[in-house]
DNA sequence: AACACAAACGCAACATGGTTGCGTAAAAAA
DNA sequence: TTTTTTACGCAACCATGTTGCGTTTGTGTT
């Protein structure tokens, strides 16, 4: 778990204020964040645009990834060290939490190994669960 | 696999002729519709509230389920006969095709037996895979 | 067949989540 | 310090889906 300021060095990311308290928000936090919530708990910035190319621009760079979210929002956690600079590399499941919408990463959970024999040519596995999480059961 | 009609009466939906259409329309095909994607091919209506009203009434009568959709769209597709009138039942694996965007039902993958260790209450388990589908592959 | 009621339709308007364009500001590199 | 590049911030836009409401149309009943 890198500084904010050089997570930002190391990806060729200008350090400003918001950039810099984002990445904290995520590494303070075992869940995950929508835009709209990271608007809620920043101030430094008040315009969405500048979340949404944020979250891109982490994206890219391999540092954040989208998990699935209870009402199909976008919804970013923070990536394991296995991801490289520009390669996401995840195998493992999510947890929707039904009653504080929250979605977890689960990385003791590993994904099964499906073989379909109906024609389709399976390149991904998702696994999500859905039920309480500690916090809410 | 019943008449459209005869849906229509057991559900006590009322007969016209864009739910009949529908309903046929989702017989036709092993895969699954988003609402753009039904107005699109049925001409006997040209609102858009219509077509989601519909589908909420189908879903609320488990007569079709949601579907995961490659772009978060709401997407539909035909229940299974173990779905009752009042109660949906499904345990099937669904399919994202990454060429035609389609989704598609598995039903000869049985889902994995997760038991988590970590504080989590698991209540369902959804299992998706991506690839490419039978015409795409 | 006519009536009455509930369900479905169709239009407008709205809500939400996310994107694009563009001029400006400000880091970082030279 | 100058230049270059990245990020910001505002406005405007877009796509998907929803709500309200008056009208129409099935359907069950008299």
């Amino acid at each position: 778990m890198n500084k904010a300021e050089e997570i930002l060095a190391k990806y060729k990311l200008k350090k400003t204020n918001f950039r810099l308290e984002l990445i904290k928000l995520f590494q303070s936090s075992k869940s995950s964040f929508t835009a709209d919530e990271i608007n809620d708990k920043i101030k430094s910035t008040n315009d969405k645009v500048t979340i949404y190319r944020a979250l891109s621009a982490f994206e890219k760079k391999c540092l954040i990834h989208r998990v699935p979210d209870k009402s199909n929002l976008i919804r970013y956690a923070l990536c394991q060290k296995e991801c490289s600079k520009i390669h996401h590399k995840h195998n493992h499941a999510h947890f929707i939490c039904n009653v504080c919408a929250q979605t977890f990463c689960l990385d003791n959970i590993k994904l099964p190994q499906i073989n379909d024999t109906s024609g389709f040519k399976i390149n991904k596995t998702k696994l999500t669960l859905e039920g309480a999480c500690p916090s809410c059961y």
